[in-house]
RNA sequence: GGGCAAGUGGCGGAAUUGGUAUACGCGCUGGUCUUAGAAACCAGUGCCGCAAGGCUUAAGAGUUCGAGUCUCUUCUUGCCCA
């Protein structure tokens, strides 16, 4: 028996594919992309997993005769670099730049069809050059401001926060309660794009309906009306937004935002001050303010109800109002909100029920589904939609407000306190203007000295670089400190590396006119909102500055993989232990190893570093081999579900391809037997309808089929191993399918094929159409129950299959003496005889 | 609380989209080989039954000649939003 040394082969392939090119420069094209990855030190199981998908893809592609863009970058700016630094003493740049090398290796060893001279990495200054240029390009179409707003403050990282980087309140990372403090910051207006990234969303068909459903939510498009209510002894008005302005004769009080204007002849009241501070506190996430005690502060004001006579409602500042929402004012229907709900009960407010269903009113909470509206005046009988058209038109008629769409999408704050991230390219003069710096200063590079260690933004503690001049006029000038977040950096990496070296600008709009948009996008689904949505805003922002760049939609198709899992283990104390470190009794009993205590095991969960249930897949490469570990993670759970790791699965994954070289020794070494030309013709139509299927699952992205398919090849080869086929046709058909093996395993299956000395190496196999299934299966059903599966020609007759059936010794039994009263025939699929009683 | 998925052997999962349920792999059992083990190979493996046969896709109903697949109700799990 002949061993396959793995390592041996993989190196020999490797050299090979590095220099090899997916282009033909005939086909159509086919971009195919994964998610770059964050150069965090060592790969991980989800990298291997997303790029063992994205090779198959490329390489089958490619193999099939397109021309095929295979790139891979370096997502290199973020926070963990400065972490990193501040630990080891070392500068972000050497640290990533370590990391990158390690990691590009370790891509190496998988044998990925990467076109490494595509590299491209964020943080050089060569990549983010460009990207200051977009950002002014941006920032003159109007699509940059400059604001105030409330963000979420951290105040033991000395940064601000996106919203998902809050939980429960509390910075994600430092675990500080989290408060809101204004702060002036630069934001992409992405808001202007809301009706447009919304709509769009239907024109991607080659994506995933829950990726686009969580799109559409959080853009949120809400169609709703602005009231205004008139403060009773004043001349002032309150304007309030409403979703619900049907339910306009419940209301019972008006909630302020703490931040609301009317807020200025409070601000000198102590209790005020104090709700305030209370209100900042909570932070600004929908899901604090949800969980959040409702808590108010009453004021001496009143309004007018706008269409019952004589009544007043009571003025309240409420912690569940946000000044960034609407208007910063609600009226509040307790009986149809569960914040105000909570809020009236609170301060023993009216509830007027104003919409019923016909069933009794639940006392503890609002009812808020639909129904017929009652207490409502003119409202009453209508149902809630009909409500809604009549009021708004009545508010619209009377003047008291206008329709309004409101979206929850915000504009994006990319300003962070940060040095690891592109530096933000504006200058502020003394006489407070700001302004980009002049295109030809790019890029503003980042300072190599710096001290990383003091509070707060390094960038604004580093005089040397924080003051300049202006170039035009020779202005004393200092620079922006902040740089951008790094979801940035990703929105416009795609369109870079069709042309990566260009230095004119950020891409050749020749390129991306031909290479845009990406056909085929694979990566985690936790980018399902941000990553994509901003991408999409860069694309649309850049065709609308940019005319000679028509690209509506970035990417294409869209693929989200699952997660690699594999339970956890603690030991007695309950320190989590490394797979390595235990030693497994049987499914449900392990060991620690070094001191024979019992290990608790806890259930798959994602890999992560936290929990120590990590493989990594350096030491599975060198264990089992690259091919083996692509094998595995592609065969066992289909691509859009989560994967769980196991040994003894790569284990087998190895057997097998060293079965398949094997095969190939034997069959290179077979004695010519004696032909049976019926034998091989049935032989190469079975081998041409296991590709067939082969082919369909890789196109349908179910590669655990495909996978099952070899198995089934490789045993029904192994049956037909001493049947009567020439040497010839036997040759002729393992090499047709190493080739399909060529995208899964590309090592073993190219030295497989070097060996049977095939051509051609790069063609994906013919199949004869014609020659699928010329032989059906038909099931026979007696009264609905299958009773025999039949071989039969194709397309034959009821007639002549009634004669088989009544011949056949399993079936023949059922209808013989028996009459025979309906006959449900579907060609080449059943036939079931119903026999009455 | 709302929305969206999903539920098939001991486990991961397959089922040409309404037409053979449990492919393929893991695990397990027995055997061959071996001093022994590993590896390899052969056989078996949803449940009940000696067999013929019957039952089985979370539970229950419905549509249909025929339902894992479609409809309704219930339960469970996961994800997103709150």
């Amino acid at each position: 028996m002949e061993r396959v040394n793995f390592q041996v082969i993989e190196k020999k392939w490797q050299t090979k594919f590095v220099s090899q090119k997916l282009y033909n420069d005939k086909g159509k094209k086919f971009y195919c992309l994964e998610m770059f990855p964050y150069p965090s030190g060592k790969i991980h199981m989800g990298h291997v997993r997303n790029y063992a998908i994205g090779d198959v893809i490329a390489r089958y592609k490619f193999m099939n005769g397109f021309n095929v863009l295979h790139p891979m970058g370096w997502d290199a700016f973020g926070l963990p670099a400065e972490n990193a630094s501040k630990l080891n003493n070392l500068h972000p740049k050497e640290w990533t730049n370590q990391n990158i090398k390690t990691m590009k290796n370790q891509l190496k060893m998988l044998g990925l069809s990467i076109d490494w001279d595509l590299e491209i990495s964020t943080c050089d200054k060569d990549y983010y050059k460009h990207q200051q240029e977009l950002f002014i390009d941006f920032y003159n179409q109007g699509l940059v401001s400059r604001k105030e707003t409330y963000v979420n403050w951290d105040p033991v990282e000395q940064t601000v926060l996106a919203n998902e980087q809050v939980i429960n309140g509390r910075g994600w990372r430092s675990n500080a309660i989290v408060e809101r403090k204004k702060l002036s910051q630069w934001f992409f207006n992405i808001t202007k794009f809301s009706e447009n990234l919304l709509n769009d969303l239907d024109e991607l068909a080659g994506w995933p309906e829950k990726v686009k459903l969580m799109q559409k939510n959080w853009i949120g498009k809400s169609i709703g009306c602005e009231i205004n209510f008139d403060v009773t002894n004043t001349k002032q008005e309150i304007k309030v937004f409403t979703t619900r302005p049907d339910t306009i004769f419940g209301a019972s009080f008006i909630a302020l935002s703490s931040d609301h204007p009317l807020n200025k002849s409070f601000l000198g009241d102590k209790d005020f001050q104090s709700f305030k501070k209370n209100c900042d506190r909570t932070g600004t996430t929908e899901e604090a303010l949800a969980n959040a005690e409702k808590i108010g502060f009453k004021t001496d004001l009143s309004v007018k109800h706008p269409f019952i006579k004589n009544k007043k409602i009571p003025v309240y500042f409420a912690n569940f109002v946000l000044m960034d929402y609407g208007t910063g004012a609600i009226f509040g229907c307790p009986a149809h909100d569960q914040r105000d709900f909570e809020f009236a009960k609170k301060y023993k407010l009216e509830i007027t029920t104003v919409v019923t269903d016909g069933n009794k009113q639940n006392n503890d909470e609002a009812y808020t589904g639909g129904g017929k509206l009652i207490n409502s005046d003119f409202l009453n009988n209508l149902n809630v939609e009909q409500a809604k058209e009549r009021i708004i038109k009545e508010i619209e008629s009377k003047k008291l407000g206008k329709s309004k769409t409101l979206f929850r999408l915000k504009d994006w704050g990319i300003s962070r306190q940060r040095y690891w991230g592109c530096p933000i390219p504006m200058i502020y003069l003394e006489d407070g203007t700001v302004t980009p710096v002049d295109k030809s200063e790019l890029p503003i590079e980042l300072p190599q000295d710096i001290d990383l260690n003091s509070k707060g933004n390094p960038l604004a503690n580093h005089p040397k670089w924080k003051f300049t001049t202006q170039k035009s006029t020779g202005k004393k000038a200092t620079r922006e400190t902040d740089t951008l977040d790094t979801f940035v950096d990703s929105s416009w990496y795609f369109m870079r590396f069709c042309s990566p070296n260009f230095s004119k600008g950020p891409f050749d709009e020749k390129k991306i006119n031909y290479w845009m948009p990406v056909d085929q996008y694979i990566g985690g689904i936790e980018h399902a909102i941000l990553h994509l949505l901003y991408s999409r805003f860069f694309t649309k922002g850049i065709s609308e500055f940019n005319k000679s760049v028509n690209i509506s939609e970035p990417f294409k198709n869209l693929f989200t993989q699952g997660m690699v899992c594999h339970e956890s283990y603690k030991d007695s104390k309950g320190e989590w232990l490394y797979p390595d470190e235990i030693e497994k009794i049987d499914a449900s009993t392990a060991i620690k190893k070094s001191d024979k205590s019992r290990v608790i095991i806890g259930p798959p969960e994602s890999m992560s570093k936290s929990k120590k249930n990590t493989i990594d897949p350096e030491t599975m490469i060198q264990n089992y081999g690259a091919d083996a570990v692509r094998w595995f993670i592609l065969s066992d759970s289909p691509p859009e579900k989560d994967v769980q790791w196991s040994d003894s699965g790569v284990i087998s994954a190895n057997k097998f391809l060293q079965k398949i070289w094997n095969l190939v020794f034997t069959i290179k070494n077979r004695k010519n037997s004696k032909v049976d030309k019926a034998i091989e013709e049935k032989f190469s139509k079975e081998i041409n309808n296991f590709i067939n299927k082969i082919d369909l699952s890789i196109k349908s992205f179910r590669f655990n089929v495909s996978i099952a398919q070899f198995y089934e090849l490789y045993n029904f080869l192994k049956e037909n191993l001493e049947k009567n086929l020439s040497n010839r046709i036997l040759t002729q058909n393992i090499i047709n399918i190493l080739k399909t093996m060529v995208p899964f395993v590309p090592h073993i299956a190219n030295e497989c094929l070097e060996l049977m000395n095939c051509e051609n190496l790069d063609k994906w196999p013919k199949i004869d159409k014609t020659k699928l299934s010329e032989q059906v299966k038909l099931a026979v059903q007696i009264n609905g129950k299958t009773r025999d599966i039949i071989e039969i020609k194709k397309d034959l007759l009821e007639k002549d299959i009634f004669e088989l059936v009544s011949k056949n010794f399993k079936t023949k039994k059922y209808i013989e003496n028996k009459k025979i009263s309906r006959t449900i025939f579907v060609k080449n699929k059943i036939v079931n005889y119903i026999i009455s009683k």
